[in-house]
DNA sequence: CATTTAATTTAGAATGATTCTAAGCTTTAT
DNA sequence: ATAAAGCTTAGAATCATTCTAAATTAAATG
């Protein structure tokens, strides 16, 4: 399984026991530059042959996330959408047809100060608009 | 009804027909300067002894959204909150009891440029974490 | 190598916020 | 008055997510 090698060894590293699922999965946001949902995942997964229920999917990305492995895109209240960019960048979400591009950003040009904050552990940005490709197409 | 005015002269200017459960709910919205949940908002007025069914709730504060009156805080897959300041602004959620703190940003700084955007309809900033209250509490 | 123990995966039920539906009620127009 | 349009409503339906308890797999022990 050499294609499995950098996966592994970042589960590893994170204290992770390397599980054929969890490879799996691991194995497929690393080569997927989008920002796909649960059921995105499951659905090219399982089309690939492989076998996972959507249970192992939702317990094992909520894992990664703790560990810091992935990164949760937390938008409205439609369906989650995981991100395997962990350093900080700035969302712009499409909400015609729901793409989400990045975009680097530097927090330190803000200098944001919350008074009320002890610690902050995620700092995130969304712009919400149309995008090119939907005002072109239609 | 005196302290109604002010509300309805607001939904009139948005072409929004001034009935009895907008003039409550947006009423409502411009007393409290929490970022209140559909329940929460719903047991408020429900307990000051107005009748008024979720469903309107639901329909009302989305009708609002739309027209500009108030701004949806999308957070996560929890519950909707809805927030009566509607230009920009930043929030710092706190992940133990949920509260949301505002504080004013200047998003000119950032100077964010998507090139995949066609137009922006919406920015915001979250910052997520603990805050004062919850850590000197427990 | 057999057997116990722990960890992981799983299918399907349960949950819960939101949306939908179709009926009832108000207001406005004719 | 009567019809038409708009607003509100209760309860059903939806759907992403979480829970549960059983099944499977891997690790540990004798």
């Amino acid at each position: 399984m050499k294609e499995f090698d950098r996966v592994t060894a970042l589960l590893e590293a994170k204290g992770i026991k390397p599980s054929l699922q969890r490879l799996l999965l691991l194995h497929y946001m690393h080569s997927c530059h989008e920002h796909p949902t649960v059921e995105r995942i499951h659905a090219d997964l399982t089309k690939q042959g492989h076998s996972l229920s959507k249970a192992t999917v939702y317990n094992t990305l909520t894992l990664f996330v703790q560990k810091g492995l992935l990164r949760l895109v937390g938008l409205d209240h439609s369906e989650a959408r995981y991100d395997i960019l962990t350093c900080d960048h700035a969302h712009f979400v499409c909400e015609r047809c729901g793409t989400i591009y990045d975009v680097p950003v530097d927090f330190d040009l803000l200098n944001l100060q919350f008074p009320e904050a002890e610690n902050v552990r995620q700092r995130d940005i969304f712009y919400r608009g149309v995008c090119k490709r939907c005002t072109t197409q239609n």
